[in-house]
DNA sequence: GGTCGATGTGAACACTGTGAACATATCGTG
DNA sequence: CACGATATGTTCACAGTGTTCACATCGACC
C-alpha cells in the first residue's frame, strides 16, 4: 500500500480514526461508532482519541463530515447518468434537479448506515441564525440541490415566484422518503420497489413546484 | 388525584414508567429516556423495569408508542381547525389533506423531544414483508393519512391514477420538513417562518400529486 | 546533542444496561 | 381464615462505556 508520509508516533491518527469510523457505521450505523470501538478497529488506545477529538459526539461529527462527502458524491455521480440524454437546457436544468434528489436516495438506499450518519447536522453552538440559512456553512450535498434550482430559473423551467424557497420542498420530500425507506415502514422492500417509489416521490415534488396553479 | 385501584406493590408500574419517559422525552429526546433515569424519576429500583420490559429497547419502544398517540391527537386537532369552513365534499377532503400534514408538523415543533421519539420505528424482527404494508400495525397517525387520501378520491379531488401510492410522497415531504425543522438546517428559525414554509411544503406535495400533467 | 512540545499509553473513575439471588406483598385455593 | 404460589420490587454484582490524568515516547528545533 502507498506508504504515507509518517509523521509522529502513527501517521496521521485523526484520519486513521475517521477512516475507522466509516468502516464501522457502514455495518453498524450511527451506534457502532464510539470511541473504544474507532480506536480498537485503529490499533490504538482508547484514550489517544481525545488528542484528535474534544468530545464522543466530535469524533461522531468527523465521520459525519466524512459521510456527508461520500453522498455528495453519490449526488454527483446520479446527476452524470441523469443528464447524459437530456436535451435542450430546460430538460437538462430539470433532468440535474431530478438527479439530485434520486442520487440522494440511492445513496441512502446503498449505504444506509454512512445515511444515517450523514444527517446528523452538527448544530453550530445551535445558533438560530435570523437569516434562513447561512451559507457558509452550507454542506455539499444541499448545496448541489440548490445549484440545481438555480438552473431551473435561469433555464427556464421554473419561473421566479416558483423559485423560491423551492429548496425545502425539495429537500423534504427527497430527505423524508430515504428515512421511510431506510428506517420506516418501507424499510426491507425491494429494490426496485423503492426504486420505482422513490422516482415517483421525486417527480411530484417537481409538479408540484412548477404547478402552482392547479384545479380549485 | 384520581387514585387508580392500585394492585400489588406499586400500582401499574408499566405505565408509571412510560409517563416518565414521556416526562423525560419531552425535554431531553430519545437519549435520555434511559432505564436508570426513568426508574429514578418513577422512584424505584433500575432492576424492576425488567419485570416490565424485556429490554431498554423494549422500554423505548413502549414510551415511542405513547409518543405516536400524542401525534396522532395533534393530527386530529388540527383537521378539525382546516377543515372547519370547508364548503363542498371536495374542498373538505383536501382540507383534511392538509391537516393532516400540517398537524403533524405542528406537533414536531411543539414536542420535539417526543417527536423524535415517534420516529424509531420498532421494525417488527425486521420481517421484510412483500407487501407495502401490514395493515395489522399500521399506526395511527399513518392511517390518519389513509383515510384522508382515499376521501380525496372519493370526493373527486383525486383521481384513481393520482390516488395510488399517493401516501409516500405526502408522508415523504411532511416527514422531512419536520425532521429539517426539528433537527436539521432549519433547527431554531423562529416559528412563524417554519409555520410558513411547512404550508408551502405541504401546498406543494398536494399539488404535485394533482398536477401529474404539468408542462414539459 | 539536549530541550520541548506534540502525541500515544495505562490505570483509574463514574456511569450505563443487565442478570442472579433475595425479599415481600398479593392472589387463589384449601 | 390460613397458606403456599406467584407476581412484583430490591440488592448486589459484572461487563462495557466515555472521560481524565499522570506518565512515557517520539519528532523537531536551537
Amino acid at each position: 500500500m502507498p506508504q504515507v508520509t509518517r509523521t509522529y508516533h502513527h501517521g496521521d491518527l485523526r484520519a486513521a480514526l475517521i477512516d475507522a469510523g466509516l468502516q464501522l457505521a457502514r455495518t453498524g450505523g450511527v451506534d457502532s461508532v464510539g470511541v473504544r470501538d474507532v480506536t480498537r478497529e485503529a490499533g490504538v488506545s482508547p484514550a489517544s482519541a481525545y488528542r484528535h477529538f474534544d468530545d464522543h459526539r466530535a469524533l461522531v461529527v468527523a465521520v459525519a463530515l466524512a459521510a456527508q462527502d461520500h453522498l455528495a458524491e453519490a449526488i454527483v455521480t446520479r446527476i452524470g447518468t441523469e443528464t447524459a440524454d437530456a436535451k435542450g437546457e430546460r430538460a437538462a436544468a430539470l433532468a440535474r434537479l431530478r438527479g439530485v434528489g434520486l442520487g440522494y436516495i440511492d445513496f441512502a438506499l446503498a449505504e444506509p448506515g454512512l445515511f444515517e450518519l450523514a444527517l446528523l447536522t452538527f448544530d453550530p453552538a445551535s445558533g438560530a441564525s435570523p437569516t434562513v440559512l447561512v451559507d457558509a456553512e452550507v454542506p455539499a450535498p444541499f448545496l448541489l440541490l440548490l445549484q440545481a434550482l438555480d438552473a431551473c430559473e435561469a433555464s427556464g423551467a421554473l419561473s421566479a415566484a416558483e423559485r423560491v424557497n423551492a429548496e425545502w420542498p425539495c429537500w423534504s420530500a427527497v430527505h423524508g422518503f430515504a428515512d421511510i425507506a431506510t428506517r420506516g415502514p418501507l424499510k426491507g422492500q425491494a429494490p426496485e420497489v423503492l426504486e420505482a417509489l422513490g422516482e415517483h416521490v421525486v417527480d411530484s415534488i417537481i409538479a408540484g413546484l412548477r404547478g402552482s396553479a392547479s384545479r380549485p
